[in-house]
DNA sequence: TCCTGTTGTCGAATTTTTTAAACGGTAGTA
DNA sequence: TACTACCGTTTAAAAAATTCGACAACAGGA
């Protein structure tokens, strides 16, 4: 379950030492404002969400990350990793299987078994997202770009990058590459 | 820098394949409402965002956490995995092998390849911690307790669950068993 | 070609948020 | 007791977001 915008507002505005008026004055709004939304008299837009932020100062995704844990399934056999989407092969020959460990979004962990048969591509619009992954090469080999550094990694080699920066996986060998990678927050 | 809500909508809404009336009627709200956000020309309240979002679905923190990318290190070799203190295995027999990518802490995922020997154990104090963690068994076979649950996993099984439930790993057989893990936030 | 369904955009009316200014309450000081 | 300074709340007007309905563009099928 989610706590509400207001109490939530209230929270880090008070654990900031700050009153509804000093904090308004450093966002820039009206501390009329700040009183209607923390009593969710009102839902605030992103705009003035993120100019009130500003004043704490807080991001907007520390802002909403507050979550409960919860009980799930734990144990996942070879045969149920779910294939997740991979339309994204573009224009590549051989097959991308990517297979997910349970459901990433509720634990913000995606774990996948990947494998690249021999010519995949992910593309040449390199893949960004706003997430840190990594993984190890279980076997085979295949070529990483990321930026402009080109690798290629064989059995046992591992990665790790920010997502954002624009990254590519290609198998250009003739045997296929299996990779155990993992994702967080996890990219769709 | 931040990019604009609109832009990132379209980002998130084409990477999910709707459009934009699907996403309006999973979320509740008019496809004018979004075509307007996506180009910016008004800016949501949080109460219809988190609507829209619900259509994807995603989180709002998910949503908002775009930030900036940075300079790493990010290929490292089969050699170069550093091997992490294993002082745990208590009354185990067998060797148990932590090897870690990279530098977990700087990217908040710790990425590991472990190798548990036969007669190897975690320990009768089950292990907790405040992560999520999960993995991919690449060879021979294992003991996962979880809880009050006991799970034997075989190659291509996996697992993901919330580290602050009770675990423990255990290798009874009498082959090695291979596997590839993440967790975060990292567990030292 | 016409028909049908879909796409994203746009204008006008409606609804909601934001502002600006006032209100009552509390605490400290003289 | 006043006076001052601050607190959070409230109200009516102004501003902005949302809906509703229509529009043009495009694609596929008959």
């Amino acid at each position: 379950m989610e706590i509400d915008v207001g109490t939530r507002l209230r929270q880090v505005r008070e654990a900031a030492g700050l009153s509804q008026r000093e904090l308004a004055r450093r966002a820039g709004v009206t501390n009329g404002t700040i009183s209607l939304i923390e009593q969710n008299r009102n839902s605030p837009s992103v705009a003035s969400l993120r100019k009130v932020l500003q004043g704490i100062p807080m991001t907007l995704s520390e802002f909403f990350s507050y979550e409960i844990p919860e009980e799930e399934k734990i144990v996942f056999r070879a045969s149920e990793l779910f294939e997740i989407a991979s339309d994204l092969q573009g224009d590549s020959k051989g097959r991308i299987s990517f297979r997910q460990v349970g459901d990433a979004g509720k634990h913000n962990l995606q774990i996948l078994h990947e494998v690249y048969e021999p010519g995949s591509d992910t593309g040449r619009t390199m893949l960004q997202h706003v997430s840190v992954e990594g993984g190890v090469v279980v076997s085979g080999r295949f070529e990483l770009t990321v930026g402009e550094q080109k690798f290629v990694m064989g059995p046992g080699d591992s990665y790790l990058f920010d997502s954002r920066q624009p990254h590519r996986f290609r198998n250009p060998f003739d045997e296929p590459c299996v990779i155990v990678s993992a994702c967080t927050p996890p990219y769709l």
